[in-house]
DNA sequence: AAACTGTACTAAATGACATAATACAGTTAA
DNA sequence: TTAACTGTATTATGTCATTTAGTACAGTTT
C-alpha cells in the first residue's frame, strides 16, 4: 500500500503520512476506505508498530483519517483537512521557489526540474 | 553578514553554507573577498566556533572558499564554486518538488506556481 | 613575542527517530 | 462470554546528527 525508502533520509513516519496523502490525492483511497491496522502495516513494512502509530496520529490530528479503537482507521470525509494540507504544501513549495530564484536559478531551470521529476512519477 | 534562524530546523552549519553561497550568487561577495574569521563569526552569531568551522570546511571542500591558516578564508574564483552553488540549489529545489508531489500536488500546479513566482521577480 | 589566522581532537549534552515490551480500552465475531 | 482483533498510552533503550565545550597545534601578521 505504501512503501518505505530507507535511503531517502525522510523519517519513516513521514513517508507513511505522505504515502497515504498521495493515495488519497490520486484517488486510490477515498472517504470511508479502511486503512491497514497499525500492527498489520508495521508487520508488512517490517517496522515497529509505534512508528505506524505515530504516522496515523499525525494523519488523524490533520483530519485526514479517523481512528476508532476496536474498529480501525478510515479515510475521513473532511474536505477542509485536505485543502489545508494542499495549501500548506503550496506554501512550502513557493518558499522553495523563492529560495531557488534568489540563489541564482532561473525560471526555465526550475520548470525543467519540475518536469523532470514529475516525469519519473 | 549571514543570519541564523533557529526555528527553521535547518542545521546551523548548513544555514551558514547557504548564506555565503547566496551572498556570492547575488554578487555581495566576489573572488578574493575575505570572510569573517571562524572565531569572529562564531562570536557574532553567538554559536560555537566548531560549527562555523564545519561550514567553512564544507565551503572549502566545495571550492567556494580558500582557507589558509594564519591568513583567513577568502572567496575562491574556482569554477567549481559556481557548480556547487547551482547543484546545491538544484538539490534543494528537487527535494521540495518531490515533497510537493508526494503531498498530492500535481505537475501542472507546480509549473504554475513556478511561473507565477518567476514573474514577480 | 604577541595576537591573530585555520585546523584537529576528544568529550559531553541535546533532540529526533526508531525499536522494544508492555498494558489498557473498545469492537467484533465465534 | 471468550477470543481475537482494533487503537492508544507508557516507559525504556539505542542510534544518530547536531551542537557545544575545551584544549592543543601550526602558520601568518604586526
Amino acid at each position: 500500500m505504501v512503501s518505505i525508502d530507507y535511503r531517502s533520509g525522510e523519517p519513516i513516519y513521514d513517508q507513511i503520512v505522505n504515502g497515504f496523502l498521495r493515495l488519497k490525492a490520486v484517488g486510490a483511497l477515498s472517504a470511508g476506505d479502511k486503512l491497514p491496522s497499525v500492527r498489520a502495516l508495521a508487520l508488512e513494512l517490517g517496522i515497529n508498530p509505534n512508528t505506524v502509530q505515530k504516522a496515523y496520529g499525525i494523519l488523524e490530528s490533520g483530519g485526514v483519517i479517523c481512528s476508532v479503537a476496536g474498529k480501525g482507521s478510515f479515510i475521513s470525509d473532511d474536505k477542509a483537512a485536505m485543502d489545508m494540507i494542499v495549501s500548506a504544501a503550496k506554501g512550502e513549495f513557493l518558499q522553495a521557489v523563492r529560495k531557488a530564484l534568489s540563489a541564482g536559478l532561473n525560471e526555465e531551470t526550475l520548470l525543467a526540474l519540475v518536469h523532470e521529476e514529475g516525469g519519473t512519477k
